[in-house]
DNA sequence: GATGCGCATATGTCTGGACAAATACAACAT
DNA sequence: ATGTTGTATTTGTCCAGACATATGCGCATC
């Protein structure tokens, strides 16, 4: 091992690059070979120092491009785990709301039914990601297109119970609701996860929503989640024969990655 | 100005937040609140790093977010300028790859009932791209967890009649047909397009599936789009009750949106 | 007025260092 | 076998400092 030698400001030997982006590229190559499987641990930054003959902070840099890109996680006291051996995304879907990736209509009205606490039951509590017995607020309501004019769908919206004081505002709110929950939250939104499946309409939706008998539905699950936890899961009903569920993707460049 | 107190390590005061996340919302309040006004500079790093009694290094985690989140520009001997007053957060979700966007199970079993020629008519070819009574191509097979195992789906592939000199390959192509096809277009698939919606199984594919007469169906159409147009537009019929679509969608960084 | 030079300024890169916080694991007690 | 404690390890936060690089501006010269 060499010494160190004096000073290598802005080391840009090779091709103009600054150190840091050289040893990530160093690095993003051996992740692609399978040098750092998928599931283990790279070397510490230290040791990684060590080997390329930099400090700490430069190695810091290089791991930070790396975990930008998706190839792995860094955690306090563990180290840096490999989780993927391809960069991230070549294919992306982007959104710049929640409310236009889930194909909200903002011109809708809606109207709240009813608002009761309820226990969840072991399959319920699974889908909106509570516990069995714990209790919440579970709001009722009817989606329209206008005022008087035809119901779109039935919503049923479970709420954790310590947002009990926000549900009195909820009627009157314009908007989703999880944009007004997310400011009583103690974070934002970091995910939301949507599940579809074809089920039967149940027979008092379809009451509602003015259907026949035996209609089926496409139902929309939709979970927000902060990191205190679940902020609210909603079941949207839609009516099968009045609803598709489009997406359209498109190929990134690679910037969109960088 | 008061003296610099002794180091003041990770300081998490406040509300249990890093000095620089405390900075950077801050600073984030005074972009929105237009204090730094939109083409203005802001306060060098030196001059911030005096005024939140902080070392540079902190200042700069902090202008790194700002950054990040699209508020400002950085420039090396102009300095940081505000280029928005509101956050470009976007939500993305992204995929490596198109089989794990269509979360197209990579360990089943596709086995091609049948191929024939046919003629669109208006609806199917309004679903699949094409013209109603253009000439396509029409792959019928139903995928299995695994040969002999359990039937999974039924698919429909609506392939455009240029392909036809491809199509034979399709029975013993290991993966998904998009790719294939690809391979032989005049351009990399640009845009996917993927419709959800809840149907009745007709009647045949039932029979074919193990399913009783009477169910339902989670239909998914699938179009892959080149510049030279549709490549393939699949229907997957899955049994309404083996099958849920689920989606995963994150709070990006400044990153993906860019 | 146009061009070039020198200097000041501001961010970019990199060093070394210190302490905090989170995790993993071994040893020990029950 | 299970729980607790202590220690080692690793990343996270933050400091101070130094030099490099890019930009902007004033001034001198043609």
């Amino acid at each position: 091992m060499t010494a160190r030698e004096e000073r290598p400001a802005a080391d840009r030997a090779g091709e103009g690059l600054p150190r840091y982006a050289q040893i990530q590229k160093i690095l993003e190559e051996r992740l692609i070979e399978g040098v750092y499987p998928i599931g283990s641990l790279m070397p510490p930054e230290l040791e990684l120092a060590v080997e390329f003959n930099s400090s700490r902070t430069t190695i810091r840099e290089a791991l930070r491009y790396l975990r930008e890109r998706g190839y792995v996680e860094r955690r306090q006291g563990v180290g840096t785990r490999v989780i993927s051996a391809t960069s991230r995304s070549t294919f992306f879907q982007s959104f710049g709301s929640l409310e236009e990736l889930f194909q909200v209509a903002v011109e809708t009205y809606y109207v709240v039914m009813d608002v009761k606490t309820v226990v969840l039951d072991q399959e319920t509590a699974e889908l909106v990601g509570g516990l069995a017995g714990e209790d919440w607020i579970l709001v009722n309501g009817v989606r329209w297109t206008e005022p008087g004019g035809k119901p779109i769908c039935y919503i049923q919206s479970y709420i954790p119970k310590r947002f009990e004081h926000v549900v009195d505002q909820l009627p009157d709110h314009e908007g989703p609701f999880f944009s007004l929950l997310e400011r009583h939250a103690d974070g934002p939104i970091e995910e939301a996860v949507q599940e579809i499946r074809a089920l039967p309409m149940p027979p008092e939706f379809s009451r509602q929503l003015g259907l026949k008998p035996g209609a089926w539905s496409l139902q929309l699950l939709r979970r927000y989640v902060t990191e205190g936890g679940v902020l609210i899961a909603s079941f949207n009903w839609h009516p099968a024969d009045q609803m598709a569920y489009v997406m359209h993707i498109h190929r990134t460049r690679e910037a969109a990655a960088d």
